[in-house]
Formats: structure tokens, C-alpha cells, sequence
DNA sequence: TGTCACATGTAAGACGTTACATGATTTT
DNA sequence: AAAATCATGTAACGTCTTACATGTGACA
């Protein structure tokens, strides 16, 4: 499963479950994302089997944290997963298949407040990595290429990020531009 | 569920499951795919509901097909998924994790085999959907903008797939680029 | 005669979402 | 006193994949 792995590659520092979903919420939320229902269940059978240590420790406020930490079994899986070759699945993606059919509803302005309303949600989510590039820029005068390995790698995801985002914004702007085009064509 | 309404829009012109299976390899795999083991059940259920009808017909060669269509409630059905507003989800990248993750490897060279592994199954997948433009190209020379809205909208959601695989294969390019940059900087 | 393409299905399991349950501590 | 945040979990359900089962007709 892609998600054990995922936790253990988060898990190379220590933390619970509730920091784990702070943290694809922070930073990994443009390739994954998980709830709290599904990430408990999977630290507790990578402990099972191994994989992960845990210990409770008294939390600043609030109940006692579980927090996980990798063991050597769980290092080792990561870095067999890290070496297999990468596997690209289908996307789906719900509101291009809207797109699709849209011809369906014969109706133009339904289409446009459809791309409308996409269009604002994509540039939405660019705005989001926009801010954790910033402030990735600002902690860090080495930003981008003279980052780290720890740092860069992550840094290569984000740019893809901004990189799909923006071109899907663009793709937007365009299809708003061409329906409007067939419309006035249509109306003359 | 998102497979049912895509299966109705399909269903605006009458097909098997066979059929469908078919046509989402060929024209929709950019944003949606299926295996027959969830299509066949989907449409059984989809009849029960009211929303499609379906006839036996003997096929020129293998067993007889069973051939569904759209029912007034399935049209009106399909109708009001189009009319919600899109909602985009976080696709999940297992790839993309596994850059992210990289650094563990402490090996350039392993994570330029990756990207150039990935690099070419972009490729690969951009260059299938070059293919479906040239087709659709060669087969109506109204394309893309001058194309009646039932071809015009599909239009719209390839050159997104095209737009977003040119995106990837030009992101991996760079990875790999950044990544040598970075290696020989090391060895100075 | 064997293999391929056509054609429809079931079953088991993996993965993900939504809803529910519980309780501590801090802030308003 | 109520609401928000911290913290961990279970249960039910929905979706998707993989494996299995069955059979027809065409062609090599």
C-alpha cells in the first residue's frame, strides 16, 4: 500500500497520527492526502509487523500522543520502495468527465459559470502553494537549488505542483475564452 | 458515484459493457478508466434503478451482447450531475511521493534513473494523446474550435491531457537536469 | 486443436470516506 | 459554561483491483 509507505517516509522524525495529518495537510497535500480514520488503523499494523516502534508520551495540552518512530525493518522497506520504478495510474477526474458530456445541457452560460467556478478553485489551490513556496523562499536563502537533499527533493514535487497548477488554470482561462468565441460566432 | 454518471453520459448512445470498456481505453483514458469487473455490475444496478434499459442482441461473432440505453430518468439523472458544480479532489501520486522521499537514497544516480524512467512513460503517454488528436483531426477538419459542441467539449478535456502531460514530461526534464547541476557541483 | 478476440459475470480483498464515540485541556 | 483544539480510535459504507469462472465463434 502507497500510504504505509508514505507514513513511513513522514516517520523518518518521529510523530503521532494527529501531527502526521497536520502534515499532509501543511505540506504534502498537493500528491496525498489521508484522514485521521484511515492513518490510525495503518500505524497500528506497521507496528504489528515491525515496522514502527510507538511510545506515549504526555502531550503540552490535551489526552497522551502516540508517538511512532521507524525501526530499522521499517527503514529498510522504505528504501526498497524508494528503488521500485515509478507506476502511472489513471487520474480521475470527476469534473472532466463533466466537461465531457457538458454538450448534454445545450447551454452555454451553464457551461461557462461550470468553467467559471473551476477556474477559481484551481487558481485556489495554486494560491496555496504559492505560500508554501514563499515561505519556503523566505526560511531558507538556498531556496531552491542549493537546498539540501532533504529540502530539494521536495522542492522538485512542489514545482510540478505549481508547474500542473497553473497550466490547469491557463487550460481554463482558454476554455472560458473559446466557448465565448463560439457563442458571439453563433449569435452573428 | 462518479462511475455511474460518466457510464450514462456514455450511454447517450447505446452500448455493451464490452463496448464501454472499450471506448475508455480509446478516447477517455486521459481522466477516467474502468475495468469490466466494476462496469458490469454498475450497469446491472443502474437498470434496476430505472435509469438504463437494456436489450440482448446476437453478435456477429461471440455470444450474444446485452445492450444498454438511456431511459428518460437516466437522461434527467445525467442531467443534474452536470448541473453540480465541480469539485476537485487530491489525486494521489505515488510517484510523486517517492521524489519527495528521494533524498533517503543518498544516491544521485538512483534518483536520476527514476526521473528518466518516469520521463519516458510521460512521454509515452503524451504521445498517445497526439495520436487521438491527429485522428480527430484528420477526421473532421473543423477541428478543434469550428467542431459541433458534442466533439467540442471532449476537445476541450484532451487539450488538457495534452497541456498537463507536455507540464510533466518538461517538469521531469528539468529534475533531471537540476539533479546533474547538482552532482557535478558536489564533485568540484 | 489451440489460441485469440468477443462477451458477461462473481468473489475476495485493498483502499478510502463519512459518521460515530470518547475524553482532556485551553480559550472565550 | 460552551466552544475549540488536541488526541485516538471503531464501524459502516463506497469504490476499485485482482483473481476466478464460463462460454462462443474465428482463424491459424
Amino acid at each position: 500500500m502507497a500510504l504505509e509507505h508514505v507514513l513511513l517516509g513522514m516517520l523518518r522524525t518521529p510523530a503521532s497520527g494527529y501531527d502526521l495529518k497536520a502534515e499532509f495537510a501543511a505540506s504534502i497535500s498537493h500528491f496525498w492526502a489521508a484522514e485521521l480514520s484511515q492513518i490510525y488503523p495503518t500505524l497500528q499494523r506497521l507496528e504489528k509487523r515491525g515496522l514502527l516502534t510507538s511510545k506515549s508520551e504526555p502531550s503540552g495540552r490535551g489526552p497522551r500522543r502516540k508517538v511512532y518512530a521507524l525501526t530499522r525493518a521499517g527503514r529498510a522497506e522504505l528504501r526498497a520502495w524508494l528503488q521500485q520504478s515509478p507506476k502511472v495510474n489513471v487520474e480521475r477526474l470527476e469534473w472532466l468527465a463533466q466537461v465531457w458530456f457538458m454538450d448534454e445541457l445545450e447551454d452555454p452560460k451553464r457551461s461557462l459559470a461550470f468553467l467559471g467556478a473551476l477556474r477559481s478553485e484551481l487558481a485556489f489551490e495554486v494560491a496555496a502553494l504559492e505560500k508554501i513556496e514563499q515561505q519556503w523562499r523566505a526560511e531558507d536563502p538556498r531556496y531552491p537549488d542549493q537546498l539540501p537533499d532533504h529540502e530539494f527533493y521536495p522542492q522538485l514535487t512542489l514545482a510540478l505542483g505549481l508547474k500542473k497548477g497553473r497550466a490547469r488554470v491557463e487550460w481554463a482561462d482558454e476554455c472560458i475564452a473559446r466557448i465565448k468565441t463560439r457563442v458571439r460566432r453563433r449569435q452573428k
